[in-house]
DNA sequence: CGGGCCCTTGAATTCTCTCAAACAATGTGG
DNA sequence: CCACATTGTTTGAGAGAATTCAAGGGCCCG
């Protein structure tokens, strides 16, 4: 079903990769640079819609997100879906495949998005040439973790509402260090179904509650255009961005 | 409040590790056992009830766990607690703190526990001379990523009773692998409570849910020992644990 | 124009929580 | 060794939260 062996094509050099620059983002030492150049294979242009990766497949590459958003899920056997985190620009996803042999999870594009391509095969040569490379994956992996653990908090102890309002300031401010947001609003690609699944709720109790968000002045939506109120967010939730810090990517 | 500074005694050899020769766990070459062996700085044991590492806290420590149980856990400001994961042999807990500098969540021992210990600033003498070593500690990082994205699907999608039945099998499916079960029975160290609050249940609900595991025939439990059903848990939680690869650790 | 997807609202039901109380097990100091 | 405090488990009853079922409206696209 994933169509991840569509040619690969080579446009976007590292060198003007469009991550670089972004003030969030570190930036490579010539080196770094040379040789991600090199683990480079090519680029991925998917579909919204599109499955990257799927739950229990193998997978050669894995890739790093250059625009786009996309989310990672799993399913029970009756069809119920989890969202376990939003994939924006600078992810990595499909390291799980690289390092054991099974995807865990399934990985879709929710908007049209641009992948860097790597390939698995080399990722070893990363750890054994570039330290400071590896050492920036595993970065990458412990934030995923830290994010998730956020989640669980949020999922197993925060009300329906307070759950709303910390997604969507959560994801806010992710957009807003990748400079995807313009002010206190910016281009919002999910629909209620994405929101509760992600929140674990009903779609039907997620709307009531955006709605409660919505008269209390934390948000407003309209036409996939999100302004958000974050001092209300915050209040709503229980909860504040990390003081965003200066990160890696590959 | 955490006595990480309590004098580090060197008792337990690398060379014999209680986790070497655990089935499910790898062997290190004879390099990688030296290394190790010096970046090792000693052990701490700690009493059931110690706080081991706390959200927000600084520190210059990581550890391996020898022996005993522990969790991670985060908490909101009203004093709810959310279990993000239990902490046994060979699992490695701090690297948040090592790459990032502040932990996002804190660590507390479960039962008397023996944790090996490493300084964080020698981390990337591991990642710039061993890249065998370095790719274990992403293998460690993306393996607790898995099961917290299992984690979150049981909380997010399934119903109180397969989530509690879900956790009893889990748990006892990383105890079998660490050679801590005889038979379908283990010691089992937790209290409701504790179920509770990693389920995202209130704790009388936590009790129903688990007695009605127990009418069930999935479980039974008395002055904690647990014995399992695994054919009838499977069916109740609709999950399955990895069939056991072997697996690395510091 | 019709079909499909998304959002919204109402009503009834089910699940889970809180409050309250009692009992069991364990440990401590007198 | 007993009295008492503490912690953990169990059960009932009522309240509250979230779900399901149902239906209508808006919008876009073929």
């Amino acid at each position: 079903m994933p169509s991840t062996d569509a040619p690969a094509s080579r446009q976007v050099p590292c060198e003007r990769c469009p991550l670089r620059g972004l003030s969030g983002f570190r930036a490579f030492t010539p080196e770094e640079l040379a040789f991600v150049s090199r683990f480079k294979r090519g680029e991925l242009r998917v579909a919204a819609g599109t499955t990257i990766l799927s739950e229990g497949n193998h997978s050669e590459h894995l890739y790093t997100v250059l625009s786009g958003w996309g989310f990672r899920y799993k399913m029970l056997e009756n069809g119920e879906r989890q969202i376990l985190n939003f994939v924006m620009p600078g992810d990595l996803i499909g390291l799980q495949a690289s390092l054991d042999d099974k995807m865990g999870h399934s990985v879709e594009a929710l908007s049209d998005a641009l992948l860097c391509v790597f390939e698995r095969g080399q990722l070893f040569e990363l750890y054994r040439n570039y330290p400071g490379l590896a050492f920036d994956v595993t970065w990458l992996a412990a934030r995923e973790e830290r994010m998730l653990d956020e989640h669980l908090l949020s999922i197993g102890r925060r009300t329906a509402r307070q759950r709303a309002a910390y997604l969507i300031y959560f994801v806010f401010s992710r957009a807003a260090v990748r400079g995807m947001t313009s002010g206190r609003t910016f281009r919002f690609p999910l629909t209620q179904r994405h929101i509760a699944d992600a929140l674990g709720l009903s779609l039907v109790h997620t709307n009531r509650v955006l709605n409660q968000l919505v008269r209390r002045q934390a948000l407003s939506l309209t036409n996939h255009v999100l302004r958000v109120n974050p001092k209300v967010l915050a209040e709503e939730a229980d909860w504040e961005p990390d003081s965003d810090r200066i990160r890696p990517y590959i």
